[in-house]
DNA sequence: GACCATCAATTACGCGTGTAAAGGAAATGA
DNA sequence: TCATTTCCTTTACACGCGTAATTGATGGTC
């Protein structure tokens, strides 16, 4: 289980994906190509770069291809959340916590479902 | 304020910097050297690079330097685990750590440190 | 059937990064 | 003072990435 990494220009591409759930080149193209400023070569490439990866896969269909995910959405943010868990934070949640409430990120709303987490955390155990 | 940006390898640099205070190359190949399986002059290498970039600052001291971090490590918290949580989790902590508890990475520790963080924050409220 | 449009595949290219060796200068020991 | 050691500085080099243009194939259109 090698672990198929992706670079962050490649996770736009992918996060369109997992949006759509299957797309076209097209597709993918017209969701990313725009918000991000590339070209249409450019997402065509990233693409390439995550077939040959094995991130995604490839049907042909007619004279185009449909792609579908082969690298879930859950998969890759386990890889992420969890190496920067690992190094940022020595792998402990509530100091990463602690971080962002002290950055102001933690909003009213996150505090509410935070307290409902820990609930049902304590029910489950 | 432009952001001093580092490389994964870099902030190994960074972190035996941040954890002595201040040091000399000699001190940071032997923290970092042997743990990462580098050689000398890559610690060296990292070194110049971090200089350079203005994550650390060198003063002479008679044959040798003294390094010091000018990037902090608070600094690099921010901004490593905001582009994650952007990135990852839409700018949300809740959901991040509903993640985290699905990945079983939260610990009964962990869970009443939230518990008093979220306390301590509804105080402040 | 020749040509044009549309996809996809190949090639390009500079920059950062990981990894390090080679080259200089300065201090030290003989 | 000359060789040697010890630091620091320069140079190296392959690879991935961001960014794209160019080339190639395939299917309509006149």
């Amino acid at each position: 289980m090698a672990g198929i990494s992706i670079s962050e220009a490649e996770s736009e591409v992918m996060k369109a994906l997992w949006a759509a759930g299957e797309a076209t080149a097209e597709d993918l193209i017209a969701a990313v190509a725009g918000p991000q400023g590339w070209a249409e070569a450019t997402v065509r490439t990233l693409i390439n770069r995550l077939l040959t990866k094995g991130a995604l896969s490839a049907e042909r269909e007619g004279r185009r291809y449909r792609y579908r995910p082969v690298l879930t959405h859950e998969q890759w943010l386990v890889e992420q959340s969890s190496g920067v868990l690992e190094r940022l934070f020595g792998g402990r949640v509530a100091p990463l916590v602690a971080h962002f409430g002290e950055q102001g990120k933690l909003t009213r709303r996150d505090i509410e479902e935070l307290r409902k987490l820990i609930e049902d955390f304590d029910d489950g155990r």
